[in-house]
DNA sequence: TCATCTAAATCATCAGATTAATTCTATTCT
DNA sequence: AGAATAGAATTAATCTGATGATTTAGATGA
């Protein structure tokens, strides 16, 4: 049980069979039956924080959190992507190739409602798009995403590609993307779409592979620091509008 | 910088440059320069080292690692997997899945020393499985697989699959098979090697996809506490003998 | 009923002291 | 000179006790 790591606190859950939402006892009494120090315990419990196994708040205590993979993907992608930035490529890379992995099988489990949720989040999307001034529909690309991979029973799967976002938003990439491509992006996620909801997944999987390809081709208009690079002049009206606001 | 990750210690990590091999001053030093007390640090320091960040030893101080997935996904799988041991079959999923999404890719990026290398695997194994008594040849299963994966430059893709034989034997499979299943899968393991050898990737795909139905249908003689729960007088000699020893 | 105040529980943080582990260094022995 | 050993210095590891901050629950009053 739980060989590799090292942690009484975390061996104390699993021991005491804790599930979510049970309450550990306070550290004072933790340390007395642990027999170990508050400050120890407080060590391990940062882990645990960290990653997401338990919620922790003065006068409420430590409550068990359910389980998800993605504050232990996010830390340890986070703290790659600042010491360096190029792994930006290599996550996404991996990301691109699971989201193909269960592209049919997540869409085999979609229900009417989430297809409703897809097409209006592609209108909602254009609707940004073609606003005045234009806004870029980072959240809706987001959860267009996430909605097709919504129904998936694996909390691995999903937590790698929840964090990706992350990751995608630390790099500053939503802020920084010009308008014909996002309106292609986007053109493609409507199709993507209507063929799913038409029940056409090998058509619907072929589009899917297309824009990824549109992805990795992007417009680099940004220098390693993530400040935009593109000469204002060059730029036509609407990406330079996109430019001065933030994402909503 | 490191949005969404709160630790002044990776912070100071970051912000300075510091890089694998780098050392940190003492705690006591950190805590005046970062203007906050060595308990709340060694907090900071538990979760940097937990996650293999960092590598602390008393009077060498704190060293920056390289950069590795490894310890963040297995930290939270094999926690996840000691609440819910279901969870395996998921984590299993995603890795054949990203196994199969990167083979060809990975396979073309073998060496010869790499070949020669998978090749004395498949006979260390074999002389294994057909020693008196037999062994469970898992080390040369678990570096097999990671051998192919070797050459890929991603870091992300690598942890995800070092980690699965983290649970692997955190799961106490590599004790419970039979013989007749692991002759199988070494046959298996046999042709890949020699399609790969032969540069008949399709080939080699195709087999590793087949070996991975294997062991989804593999014989489950286990019970939820990882003990054997075989009928002894139903096993044949070797399968018997495989259970006694430890894999070596 | 609602809003506000009060008190208790619990985590949050700090400072200091002691202990243990590791590495370096100097000494001693062969 | 070289190897083994003993000791010293550095640094993390752990514990203790004290104080502060936050959240919740309950009491109080309009």
């Amino acid at each position: 049980m739980l060989r590799g790591i090292e942690s009484d606190l975390l061996e104390y859950i699993i021991e005491n069979g804790l599930r979510t939402g049970d309450r550990l006892p306070p550290l004072e009494e933790l340390s007395a039956e642990l027999q170990i120090s508050i400050g120890k315990l407080r060590e391990q419990l940062e882990v645990a924080r960290a990653l997401g196994f338990v919620e922790v708040k003065p006068r409420t205590g430590i409550r068990v959190s359910p389980f998800s993979f993605l504050p232990a993907v996010r830390f340890s992608l986070l703290y790659a992507l600042a010491q360096d930035r190029k792994l930006f490529d290599a996550f996404s890379d991996l990301r691109n190739h699971v989201e193909f992995a269960f592209f049919r099988e997540a869409v085999a489990l979609l229900t009417d409602e989430d297809l409703d949720h897809l097409q209006s989040l592609v209108e909602r999307a254009f609707a940004k798009l073609e606003d005045h001034p234009p806004r870029i529909p980072h959240d809706e690309h987001r959860e267009l995403h996430l909605t097709i991979y919504r129904r998936l029973d694996n909390p691995f799967v999903k937590g790698l590609l929840e964090a990706y976002w992350d990751a995608y938003e630390a790099e500053g990439l939503s802020v920084f993307s010009d308008y014909d491509y996002l309106h292609e992006v986007w053109t493609y996620h409507e199709r993507i779409v209507n063929a799913i909801v038409g029940g056409d997944v090998n058509e619907a999987y072929a589009l899917l592979v297309q824009h990824t390809k549109l992805l990795q081709k992007r417009p680099q208009a940004r220098t390693t620091r993530g400040r935009v690079n593109g000469d204002a002049a060059t730029m036509d009206e609407r990406t330079l509008a996109l430019q001065q606001v933030v994402p909503s």
